[in-house]
DNA sequence: TAGATTGTTAATCGATTAACAATC
DNA sequence: TAGATTGTTAATCGATTAACAATC
């Protein structure tokens, strides 16, 4: 029975042992003293707490350059993340196959949730379409929706609603190349010194 | 000159006066006791530090799906982000035009980051070429990339990465469905309770 | 001046971690 | 038994916030 330090996986993780001692068992996780933590036994209770040891199929909805990529993209299955199902409204991609899936009209969409146990939809569309589509989605008892418009949409409780907005993650990443080259002029924003500060 | 109290401020932002104060006078940002602080300096001011006032010229390469989508997508240009030029390797790609900019080959790469200032390069290719490309785009002196790959890219330090994972988007998604579909049921995974707990 | 609000001190709260008894 | 490591207590550290003097 392979088994691991709270130090081993600590240091791993980049965090105190102890903090990773108490994390581990405020999750219910526990180890042997003198021996340490089941690898088997970890894995398995972290995958169930993160939900990883079930799969979540997919609906992607839109299928414009984004809903393909997605379509095409392999990693989302081989992570529990099966794409079942492509929707579209233009007549012209209807019918049409997509990563060997017929992409289907959104009016289908209820009876292929239903069929298919569809739990996650993709919100591919033009950015204008993704309230009404995500009304859709929700009428048709999809429990989780990942978004990928700037303006967040309005859902009733208990639907969970992830956003991926790309212009605001190259925000992030525009601060932190700023903060880097500012600290490498001798600058510093966030502790309190009394030199200068950029503007 | 319009004015705004740090209570306004807080109740907008969800934190509380105190600390919306503190936060402020650490970025150097004041206001005027017993009136407030200056809206538009304030807008200003956070504009500098999070360096939304600048442009940050922005190079897609791998002209596939996800490229495409990338260079249609005009909320990037309005956030700061103008997409200046687009690179592939294929022959049949290079040359012809997307979203109104000709393709470029790769090895072009270097003096184009020059000619147009580019400041971000998004890497958008297959996840076997990404490494290379990264490499590539570090030579050719560009400071910040974008990554969709789901590995980590290695490049040297003072080069900012950021990396958008869609299985991981996914992931977090069906955790929080998962964590509140066992709320529903009456299950806490995050507090200590002697109750049950999935598994 | 009276009222309002900042900027900051000092108190509070919560999270991290050192330390160690329990125990394999 | 001796050595190792957990699980948790108690100490420490840092972050939040109440409170208030400064001052517009």
């Amino acid at each position: 029975m392979a088994s691991v330090s709270s130090k081993q996986l600590a240091e791993l993780a980049g965090v105190n042992s102890a903090t990773l001692r108490r994390d581990l068992s405020s999750l219910h996780i526990g180890g042997t003293r003198g021996v340490g933590y089941d690898v088997k036994h970890v894995l398995h209770q972290i995958g169930l707490v993160l939900g990883v040891n079930q799969k979540w199929p997919v609906a992607v909805i839109g299928v414009g350059n984004l809903g393909r990529a997605l379509a095409n993209y392999t990693g989302l299955s081989e992570r529990g993340f099966p794409v079942l199902a492509l929707f579209d409204v233009e007549a012209a991609k209807v019918g049409t196959k997509v990563a060997g899936l017929t992409v289907r009209h959104l009016d289908q969409l209820p009876a292929v949730v239903n069929q298919l146990g569809i739990l996650v939809a993709v919100i591919a569309t033009p950015p204008e379409a993704a309230q009404e589509v995500a009304d859709a989605v929700v009428a048709a008892g999809v429990p989780s929706i990942l978004s990928f418009t700037a303006d967040s949409l309005h859902v009733p409780e208990g639907v969970v609603v992830r956003r991926v907005d790309l212009a605001t993650e190259l925000q992030i990443l525009s601060f932190y190349q700023q903060r880097a080259t500012a600290a490498e002029r001798g600058f510093e924003y966030f502790v309190d010194v009394d030199g200068p500060v950029p503007g």
